[in-house]
DNA sequence: GCAGTATATTCGATACTTAGAATATTCGCA
DNA sequence: TGCGAATATTCTAAGTATCGAATATACTGC
């Protein structure tokens, strides 16, 4: 089961591994938007959109609501928004040790 | 900038992205261990070892120390530990809710 | 029902990832 | 010096991911 399990979270961390999906995510962390409003704040192909959000919807990261016209995206477990902090720490503190590893300052202040 | 900072968290997903990858950061979680350690105690031929690591190296979620003619491997940067211990939480929420709406026991209990 | 908007799916080309086999490098010791 | 153990690298075949273009589906308002 150990393997399947880590199977599971591979598949996860997988998941997150473009750029495009963390967009979508950090513009869904605190609040739900519809399709054509992610796609609009990120300028993304719509095909594009949607095939990411359908990555992200069969892991079950995100979750979606129909509202006629329009299809809903919000973030199903907030924990999932811990893991992306946490992994932000995690690189200011990569940076920071890239910075000081270069003796000097390759990347502007307050990086996001 | 924002783009290039997203590809590089994208980039560390990437890598936390594979099984074998899980595994190894796993035992090493609590301290270093040589490459032909982690190689017993997961099973796994030594090239592909030896790979699975060059790929953690390269995103320096894991350093190495040479002593004589065995290589330590060990986690750089603590907080790393806490991303997997956030995303183990996540998924324990995952499966609890799968569990649910299966509505029956799908896994054993306690996963890890 | 039809036009129009929003979203999803399918397809095909290109690029990336992975495993294992073979080979190379490095180190310690006789 | 040269052998053996530990580790890394290179190569290749198979699988997987990604994009944009085209197409399909679903809903709204007239």
């Amino acid at each position: 089961m150990q393997e399947a399990l880590r199977t599971y979270k591979a598949n996860i961390f997988r998941a997150l591994s473009h750029p495009t999906r963390i967009a979508i995510l950090e513009v869904l962390r605190d609040h739900e938007l519809s399709a054509r409003t992610i796609q609009e704040k990120l300028g993304l192909e719509q095909a594009n959109l949607s095939q990411h959000l359908a990555i992200l919807r069969s892991h079950q990261i995100v979750v979606n609501r129909k509202d006629g016209n329009q299809v809903f995206y919000s973030i199903r477990n907030p924990v999932l928004v811990q893991v992306l902090d946490i992994m932000r720490q995690y690189i200011q503190g990569s940076l920071a040790d890239a910075v000081q590893m270069l003796g000097k300052v390759a990347f502007e202040a307050s990086p996001r």
